[in-house]
DNA sequence: TTAATCATGTAACACGTTACATGATTGC
DNA sequence: GCAATCATGTAACGTGTTACATGATTAA
């Protein structure tokens, strides 16, 4: 997967490996995550493969950099992906795994443990308004507004996503208060 | 966070390897997958954590079977983990990722993507009124209604996810179809 | 001058997947 | 008799994480 989003970064402009672990860092961490070690692990098979070529460039003023550049088989194989039917979805939340254990836990613990989940959980680092304005930004930079909308679809997903997660949140607070309300009438 | 999940299972009781493959299979995967090979192998890790403990079964009819037991250090490290802060979430979205890349295909095709996306990401295999009855009959059969609760709320999560799942393909749908009419238009 | 950024990696380990191997028991 | 289920694994590979190493340039 990450192999195909490198593909999928270097199909719109040349770049090094570092450029490209800022564009993961600054623009698609919400949705996925990659360290520079794997980056460059994933580079080399890229290579292997004859997805990509690389040029090293004596840069004027800074460090040499290796730029890295999408071949014709790339392309191809970006394509195949795109138009390839969705593998069936693959889930593995760690937060649905603890949930489903907190019958352990105290009452008063879990109205804790969900009132401090939205924030614990947040998609974004800053906030949604930032990463409209900086999408925007891109989108006057690149000039191609039809890719730009894609780039906002994503985005419109971790705001409702965020939304989603809140509402689940309040949900479960107040099914939880309701049994505490119970209990203390009961024990009377 | 596998290991957790077999430490959790083994505390409501103790089960062979099969188990705990069937309980991932049956119950827990919409939001947890595990294969075999896998399972068997955190068991060994477990093992060496002293965190449970086997014991060879002959079982009268069956095959000879291992059970596993949870230990007094595995209930305390279950506990720890239940109580500790739940680490930033890493999100992994191979969905989102091939979203992004979408302006490579034509719109039409993009309509379709999302048209088709509801059913492939489904979160469950059976349908939701299955899920909460399968949970009740668990609830009924533990008597345990408090950590049935818990159990409850990872079902809502997943009822709501693909809610809101649907919706997000239904407005990114809309956007697509407003921009082939105004193309449309234009062209005249 | 000192911290941040630019730039490229290696090594070891942890976790997840795929394929394979084996054999008994149970239900049709 | 045959397929499905019960039961336990190994091996190889792919992917992700953590820690480390190195050194130049740039901005405060």
């Amino acid at each position: 997967m990450l192999k195909h989003g490198i593909l999928g970064l270097l199909n719109y402009s040349a770049m090094n490996g570092y450029q490209i672990m800022t564009v993961f860092r600054d623009s698609l961490s919400f949705f996925w995550q990659a360290q520079t070690s794997q980056i460059y692990r994933e580079l080399q098979m890229l290579e292997e493969h004859g997805w990509i070529s690389s040029k090293r460039m004596e840069k004027e003023n800074k460090h040499d950099s290796n730029m890295l550049f999408i071949t014709e088989a790339g392309r191809k194989e970006l394509l195949r992906w795109l138009k390839e039917d969705n593998p069936k979805n693959i889930v593995r939340s760690p937060l649905l795994m603890k949930t489903f254990f907190r019958g352990e836990c105290s009452i008063d613990d879990n109205i804790d443990f969900f009132k401090k989940l939205p924030q614990q959980q947040a998609v974004f680092n800053s906030n949604k308004d930032d990463i409209y304005s900086l999408n925007n930004a891109y989108t006057k930079n690149i000039n191609e507004p039809l890719k730009a909308l894609y780039w906002k679809f994503t985005i419109d997903f971790g705001v409702m996503y965020e939304k989603m997660l809140f509402q689940w949140c309040q949900n479960c607070i107040s099914e939880l208060e309701k049994i505490k309300e119970s209990d203390s009438k009961g024990d009377k």
